[in-house]
DNA sequence: CAGAATCCAACGTGATACTG
DNA sequence: CAGTATCACGTTGGATTCTG
């Protein structure tokens, strides 16, 4: 298992006695911690998106934008491609982790709603 | 559909054309961004727990820990009851939205899996 | 035991201006 | 078009001290 992404989860080390469940929690904070991320991701789920596009669809300035797509694809859950045109053109798209979370998008869609109808 | 608890999404009113498919998303980010608050789900997923025996699991302190709780709290997520006991006892349990919300925690499990063997 | 009060440091986000 | 650089700021979390 090489370090291909990061992952470190503190309070796994500390007090998890089953790693690997913890892991996959705190992972999945890690990602959606992130204010924008959810959305950004969000946006990619019917495929490629051209930075300006996004930065439409995201209420948020472009040095924000641009960090927060940075992480993701560190973390492998979208991909940047960039094309040698002029202008420039770059576009974003789920990687196949970001492709399985979906899943998870999925479930939270569900759970959003149960709470809404709870109120 | 009174206002038990607090629902914003800025971004969905700005720009959502699926209002409430994006609610669910902001609204499941909101709570659980706290840095400690899945794992406080995730030590209550097979029941309740006392405060002090919570914060032998989680690497935080009192002060934090009560915080992220009674966010947790006022959104619903969890319930609190404290018995008049000396030494006084709390204890610390998923509310039914809480119950709901494992489903979530379960394919993010699943999706942490797939991550990690993608490493 | 289960916290509350207070203060402080760190981090994340936003605003602004600029660029290949 | 797709960003970067820099700075300012608010929010979060942590440290410390104290209490019913």
């Amino acid at each position: 298992m090489n370090k291909k992404y990061a992952i470190e989860c503190k309070s796994c080390e500390i007090n998890c006695d089953r790693k690997k469940e913890l892991c996959s929690y705190c992972l999945a904070q890690k990602i959606i911690r992130g204010k924008w991320k959810m959305l950004i991701i969000r946006h990619l789920k019917d495929g490629s998106v051209r930075f300006n596009e996004l930065n439409r669809l995201i209420p948020t300035t472009p040095t924000t934008l641009s960090r927060q797509l940075k992480e993701l694809e560190n973390d492998g859950v979208i991909e940047r491609i960039s094309y040698n045109e002029v202008p420039p053109r770059v576009e974003y798209m789920l990687s196949p982790i970001g492709e399985e979370f979906k899943k998870v998008m999925d479930s939270i869609k569900q759970w959003g709603d149960f709470y809404i109808n709870q109120l």
